[in-house]
DNA sequence: TGCCAGGCCGGGT
DNA sequence: ACCCGGCATGGC
């Protein structure tokens, strides 16, 4: 059995509507977002970039001449703030030394050389490089997240032990290659992700996807 | 109180 | 090629 993925999409997009979704003013911001939320929730990172935007650093030049020591303290809301101050000083470095600290000129270099540049960056693994290439630069790559794994684990649609690579793959295999829809479609796998699929336990109950679901109910990793 | 959140790195087998 | 500890704040 194929994954039904435009079944799935369209149940989604019919029970929550757009999201219309990456809460940022501009693509710079965005970037610096994909970094903050590492392994932390938004209203986290939220606070971090309220920081940031009361001192008017939400632009590359201003961001990349902050002393490093005074970025952690800007973005320790968010947490893990001496790595990702780290992590945001090296995605600058790349935007600044090499683009001149042009977003637009970041987004010239096509869309494979650019997702490799940024995996070059120390602290930029693949969900951040994919979120950067499609939530900044409107590229179309899609961003795989836990919340995909455990979705469509849980309906038996991939293996739990599947890596970034072969869930990507399995999405942009089966879908047409457009930067709306991806952008929409993993923005609606974190909403039903937060809502009925956490961790711990799946509330099956009421989830646009509950029929979908394998006999027996949700699988569960070994 | 303890668990979790829109990961990733580096060192050890 | 895996496996795992470390990284840190805030909400429920």
């Amino acid at each position: 059995m194929t994954t039904p993925l435009r079944e799935v999409y369209q149940r989604l997009l019919v029970a929550y509507g757009p999201q219309s979704w990456w809460p940022g003013d501009s693509p710079f911001e965005v970037m610096i977002g994909a970094v903050l939320t590492q392994n932390t929730s938004w209203a986290n990172v939220e606070r971090a970039i309220d920081n940031l935007r009361r001192e008017d650093l939400l632009e590359p030049q201003a961001l990349y001449r902050v002393p490093l020591e005074e970025l952690e303290e800007l973005i320790r809301p968010a947490g893990y703030y001496r790595i990702k101050a780290r992590r945001l000083r090296n995605l600058l470095e790349l935007l600044v030394e090499r683009y001149g600290g042009s977003i637009e000129a970041m987004f010239q270099t096509s869309l494979p050389e650019l997702r490799e540049e940024l995996l070059g960056v120390s602290g930029i693994g693949p969900e951040t490089a994919d979120s950067i290439l499609l939530y900044a630069g409107g590229l179309p790559t899609f961003v795989v997240d836990a919340y995909t794994g455990r979705v469509f684990g849980r309906h038996g649609w991939i293996a739990f032990d599947a890596d970034y690579q072969e869930i990507k793959e399995h999405f942009e295999g089966g879908l047409p290659r457009d930067a709306a829809m991806f952008n929409e479609f993993h923005a609606l796998l974190v909403r039903v992700g937060k809502e009925r699929c956490r961790k711990k336990a799946p509330l099956c109950k009421d989830c646009p996807l509950a029929d979908l679901l394998p006999e027996g109910g949700p699988r569960e990793p070994e």
